[in-house]
DNA sequence: ACGTGTCACAAGTCATACCTTTGGATTTTT
DNA sequence: AAAAATCCAAAGGTATGACTTGTGACACGT
């Protein structure tokens, strides 16, 4: 009836489609508030965000809620919906993540992802010496054999995937729920090494053998060597960074 | 009208007062997920939710949202809301930590948090060194001190709230977002040491020693020095839980 | 100037209606 | 009997409009 007339004018009335309306808003208004196009201090109201989408009000709050979760956001009463300081934004969130690395902040957030990297990798290390299972320790081995065989061919698209690999299963064997949360920023991070030659990657053969000494190492138990051969690959990324 | 009358018979009309209906609801049923009680692949409804806390499904709707940005669980339609596989959950949102915190496995979620202090507190004190402003340098030196004085003193109470801010304050002054965004939960890591007893702390001299060595290799912006005195500090607690 | 009170604004909540998707049962086909 | 197509009802998704509540801001009186 009448519903449906104002939608269709409204609207294509089909409106959200399948990439869901919500989640559009979602990212619209997520990405603008994490690269700083909406700056802390910053206020919306629901009536707004409504208008500018072309969304009901239950679409509005839906988005305002999420974003509120990851303290993007704080709504008050009389006053509208108010973009939080930065200090307060849950900074581990994978989506605010995602929206800071698109966005032209990003150098930022590589740097923190980094840091927490070389703070991480070491003791998920030492973790997966102890707790691997034997699947895992055999597959890191054999990782470490396709990233001597993959550098040394130069074939640096496969040997950049096989990397990842060997990053993430590490995090996935270590047993800490925590560290295998960070397995896809960490991915991220070596992907963008290698894509943005923002520090330019050709697989040195010290560093080959390294991750062939976690491997080594992690198969046979030994966490004390695990950890500081991991260290020895992440001091190569500390001294890009300029932190040695 | 109508409305009000049916409000008033449904719930105290009332109904979520101050601390927001909203909440207590994502508290119940975000404890339940996190402690266990609702395990993964459970299913609920939108209209169950409604019924059980006496909501309507704007907030029913609301709850689920935030839950669901958190990867507790999904929605399907026609099938209801899923509890999520624990492997996919956000475990760095501080709500999730707190439940965790709060449920009968606690365990797992202190010996996480705890392996994460470890990996990250070394590298915090290195870029606390770095970046750490001057007034910043002088307060972490002033607490080290107070941490002697009431160490030695033996009163304890005052001993863990000046560790507190001491630990607090290396990561809020490193310069790295994600690892400020800890400063939390190395708190309650914290006061559960002392609280719990679950490792008997008696400020042991070396241990002060070595937060004196922090304070003033930060405050000389000594990295390399700050890091390894900080992973001194941390040894008292990989030996705890039995990681050396 | 300084409390005090009023008011309008915007979020919070609720009830209801309609849509869209989809898992599973039913039927048809092979 | 097995596989494919069809249908149906269940459940989330969205839209609306009404009402409640908290609260800045401004006006007013002292």
């Amino acid at each position: 009836m009448s519903t449906a007339t104002l939608q269709d004018a409204d609207n294509t009335h089909d409106g959200g489609a399948s990439p869901a309306m919500h989640e559009r808003v979602l990212e619209a208004v997520g990405s603008a508030i994490a690269g700083g196009t909406l700056a802390p201090g910053s206020r919306l109201t629901l009536d707004f965000l409504q208008h500018e989408y072309g969304i009901s009000r239950t679409v509005a709050r839906d988005t305002m809620k999420v974003l509120e979760s990851m303290n993007l956001v704080y709504s008050r009463r009389r006053v509208g919906i108010v973009v939080q300081e930065r200090r307060l934004w849950n900074v581990f969130d994978p989506k605010l993540v995602r929206w800071r690395l698109a966005s032209d902040r990003r150098e930022i957030q590589y740097s923190s992802l980094t840091e927490l990297r070389i703070a991480v990798e070491p003791i998920a290390a030492a973790g997966a010496a102890r707790r691997a299972s034997a699947a895992e320790r055999a597959r890191l081995v054999s990782l470490a054999a396709d990233l001597r065989r993959l550098g040394e061919a130069g074939e640096l698209g496969a040997f950049l995937e096989a990397d990842i690999e060997f990053h993430r299963l590490l995090l996935a064997s270590c047993g800490n729920e925590m560290f295998m949360a960070l397995d896809g920023m960490v991915a991220e991070v070596l992907t963008s090494r290698t894509r943005q030659g923002l520090m330019p990657f050709k697989p040195r053969s010290e560093a080959i053998q390294a991750h062939e000494d976690v491997a080594a190492a992690v198969a046979s138990g030994d966490a004390i060597t695990a950890e500081s051969a991991m260290q020895h690959i992440l001091n190569e990324v500390r001294n890009a960074m300029g932190l040695h």
